[in-house]
Formats: C-alpha cells, sequence, structure tokens
DNA sequence: AATTATACATACAAACATGAATGTATAATT
DNA sequence: AATTATACATTCATGTTTGTATGTATAATT
C-alpha cells in the first residue's frame, strides 16, 4: 500500500499493540507469531518490523502501555496527601487492587504477565523491572509500618521489613488468585478486609470510621 | 543401540523428566525443544517419543512428579492428627512453605510452574488442575476458620470463605515472591509470623505456647 | 531355540516462524 | 515541483521443530 500520515502511522502502532495484547492473552507470548498478531490487526509482519525491533520488543511497548496505571498507584504512595501510613497504604492497596478489577486493559495485561508468559533470557528485563517494581513497593511498606509503629507507639510482632513481605504477598496473592479464578470473588472488598484484619494483627488500628463488613 | 531391561527402563523415562525439568528452568517450556531435553539426558528425541506422547505430555509427567510433596501437605490437612483447627491450619502452612524451602525438586517444579510454562489451551489440564487444588485448600481453610470461630466463640471480621481467599493469597503469595527474590527472605519464618499476624487480626487465639520472633 | 515385543536411535518430510531484502506509493521536505 | 524519507506490503532464504516412519539389537516370551 501506500504511505500514512503520522497520525496513521501511531494509529497503526495502537493498533499493532492492541493486536498483540489480544493474541497474547488467547494463545500465549511464545506461541503467538508475529504472522498472528499483525493479521489481527489487519496488517502484515512488515509493519510489526517497521515499528518494532521483535517480539521481545513489541513485547515491552505493551507492558508499557498497560502496566502504567499500576505503576501510578505505586508512585502514588510516595507523595500521598495522606499524611497517615497505615490509611495511604490502605489507599494505595485500594486504588491498585480497583483499577485492576475495572480497567480491562490493566487487567489484560496483568493476566498476560502473570499467566502467558515465560520469564527467561531474552525476557529478564521485564522480569528485573518487576523485581525492582516489587523492592520498591514492599521497602515502602515496610517503612510505613516503621512509621505506623512509631506513632501509634505499639511494637510490630516481626520485622517491618518482614510485615511488609507479608502484605506485598497478600497483595499479589489477590490479585493473581482472583485473575486465575476469572473474577470470582470481590477483589477490591476481600483486599480490603483481609489487609484490615493484616493490619490488625499487627497491632496497628486501622481507624475504622466507616468501615462495613458484607 | 539396543533394547534395555524394564528396570533401565524406568531409568531412563526418570533421567527424561531430570532433563526436562533442568531444560524447561533455563529455556521456558515452550522454547525447550525435545532436541535439548533428549541431548540433555543423554537420549534422543526417539526416547522421548517412546515414553510420551508429546511435550506437553512429559510436562504433565514433571509436574505429577514434583507437585507430589505440595498435594501431600494439602491432604494432610484433612486427616491431621491435630483437633484444633488453628493449630492444623498452622502446620499445614509450614510443613509446605518448609517443603518447598528445602526440596530442590519440589522448588524448581514450582518455579517452572510459576515463572516458565504459558498456561494456554494445550495446558487447560494442568490449570485446571491447579484451580482445583486451590479452591480445595481455599475451601478447607473456610470450613477451619468456622470452626475454630465457633469454638473460641469470636466473631470474624469477614466471612470464613472471605477470610480463607486471603490467607491461601498469602500463603501462595509469599511462595511466589520467595521464588521470584531467589529464596531472599525466610520463607517458612516470614509465613510463620504473618500468617499469625493474619489470624490474630480475625479475632482468632493462636496459643503462643513457644513462639519466637526475631 | 525360535519368535516376538520392547526400547530406543536414526532418517525424513513437512510446517512454521523468523529476519532480511526488496518494492512502492505517498507524505513531507526543500 | 522535484526530491527524499516514511510507512508499510511482499518476497525470499534459512533455520528450527515437530511427528512419523523405519531400523535394530536385545530382553522377554513361548
Amino acid at each position: 500500500m501506500a504511505r500514512k500520515t503520522k497520525e496513521d502511522a501511531i494509529a497503526t502502532r495502537n493498533s499493532l499493540i492492541d493486536a498483540a495484547e489480544s493474541v497474547f492473552l488467547e494463545k500465549g507470548v511464545s506461541r503467538a507469531s508475529l504472522s498472528d498478531i499483525a493479521q489481527a490487526a489487519g496488517a502484515t509482519r512488515g509493519a510489526i518490523y517497521w515499528h518494532f525491533k521483535d517480539k521481545v520488543d513489541l513485547f515491552g511497548a505493551m507492558m508499557e502501555r498497560g502496566i502504567l496505571p499500576l505503576e501510578q498507584g505505586y508512585s502514588e504512595i510516595e507523595c500521598s496527601t495522606c499524611p497517615d501510613p497505615v490509611q495511604r497504604l490502605r489507599a494505595v492497596m485500594a486504588l491498585v487492587l480497583g483499577t485492576v478489577a475495572s480497567d480491562d486493559r490493566t487487567r489484560r495485561v496483568f493476566e498476560i504477565a502473570t499467566y502467558k508468559v515465560e520469564y527467561v533470557d531474552e525476557l529478564a528485563a521485564a522480569r528485573e523491572r518487576h523485581i525492582a517494581a516489587s523492592e520498591a513497593f514492599t521497602r515502602q511498606l515496610a517503612r510505613d509500618f516503621q512509621i505506623a509503629a512509631h506513632m501509634q507507639g505499639v511494637a510490630l510482632p516481626m520485622t517491618a521489613m518482614e510485615a511488609a513481605i507479608g502484605l506485598h504477598a497478600l497483595f499479589e496473592g489477590l490479585m493473581r488468585n482472583w485473575i486465575l479464578n476469572d473474577g470470582a470473588f470481590d477483589l477490591v472488598g476481600v483486599g480490603r478486609v483481609s489487609t484490615d484484619a493484616y493490619l490488625s494483627g499487627l497491632g496497628l488500628a486501622v481507624s475504622t470510621v466507616s468501615d462495613e463488613y458484607a
């Protein structure tokens, strides 16, 4: 065919990423061929090789576009207006869980990243990125736990870091199992009550102004 | 070459599964070719096709051999000699986490199943199996929560099922993150204290006869 | 002892998938 | 208006993997 305008090219690129999302989700990343993706986008492999170096590059672009809402949540914890560490922590968890539960693209990308890709050598970058984000999140949780314990004058029954590792595990476990079970439970609701139980078990008060349990 | 005795054949089969474990872990399941596996086992593809239908079948055999210790833990919860539901629950968690942390084969297979395989159509059986095991585990947890709450005369701050979903998420999240972080924290220790915090947050007494926190 | 089934190894054909090379019509630039 | 760079589509050569087909030496069976 012919040359497109710059906006057309951007649209093509986006449709390629859309198609990649769809095909990755259906066939898995490794079994998805570039022909599959191009065909799903109504294009050819030429378009893919023009916009992306190869499949790994396309995967990276898809991840970057889809993970943004989550990293936004992660970063929100840093500069939130909420001064109380426990409330901040609860707000961030609710925000991220709510995003995964409500935003289709985020959920699809999360599902691909969790169940439809093999983290081996060539995807080491994605893996390292996830590890780094997790560590940053966990460290932030640990700091908040320390601050909260100090503010409330309580002694945690474990290291702040251990408490953070546990909450982080609860957090990711909920999302993963929710995805695996095809949204069979209320992610935000269960996330809230289980998080609160955990916090309460740490000896932290969660200021239950308007908490309702179903 | 020549025909082997029956024991030799079984040994060959085991070495093929060993090789599959190793190659799957290194290259991921989809990128691992049967030639790779055969070569790693010091055999040829002929041996693989003799013992297994195809790669999916070999993967299934590997899973079955490596997941046994975990399912053993899952089943232990059913017929444990420990009558107290909270103690039983804690014992099972400790047993499974301890197995993953200490048994190399279990850990490798778990890592493959978690990070080195794409759960798509042809592996639907493995996926369904995992879902079924998880659901059974969660249901058992819920039942124990109900019994424990009744025994201790406390009202849980949430549904027993929700409490179970949370603990299950904590449980799987810990294992997954421990694997991802290459065993960077004490899986059994953190599992114990975070589980106890969660239980305590549910309002359940955990009978701390000899609990020590580092 | 002869036969048969076993436990593989080897050889072969077909199917993709990839990456590069080339073609090309048209925006954009001058 | 001529030139150039862009945004792809098409073609081609190559390598890889798979499944099957066939060969074969020997354990097991009779």
